[in-house]
DNA sequence: ACATTTTGTCAAGTATATTTTACAAATTTT
DNA sequence: AAAATTTGTAAAATATACTTGACAAAATGT
């Protein structure tokens, strides 16, 4: 399912996929498929993307 | 780092490393790893840990 | 309306998470 | 102290996260 709480925080912080992947180091692909969902990432990934937009694992990433 | 957390979330449930494992399907040696540190689980596995042990993402995997 | 940026998606390749088998060190049990 | 369980670790194989390049649809800006 998709991942709407990280394309909120992403869209809070007014940034494009584009703009988020090169702050985590990803490419593009990557931030769209988490969420777009159906996708397993890694937590590292997941711990930089919660520090690039100021929230945390539980916030982003728990159901 | 290690993740001290786990290891000790582990131990207040009284369960082995393989008796985790097999509670979230993996084997042994990934959560030996995960516990050792320097390891890069999967999101996924992370959510099946904290549901086995009752904790969070943030109380096991947040720094 | 046109131009630009952003997003959705696909296929083929690369990097790495996870498995399997195996063995020794350490810990716990009797 | 011996036996049994648990843990640490390693190497080779497999599964899958992530990349690169590319193109079209959708959204946004002028």
């Amino acid at each position: 399912m998709k991942n709407l709480k990280l394309k909120s925080a992403r869209a809070a912080k007014d940034l494009s996929q584009e703009q988020l992947a090169g702050l985590v180091g990803v490419s593009r692909q990557t931030i769209n498929a988490i969420e777009k969902g159906d996708y397993n990432p890694t937590i590292n990934l997941c711990i930089a993307i919660c520090k690039a937009l100021d929230r945390t694992l539980d916030e982003l990433f728990w159901e």
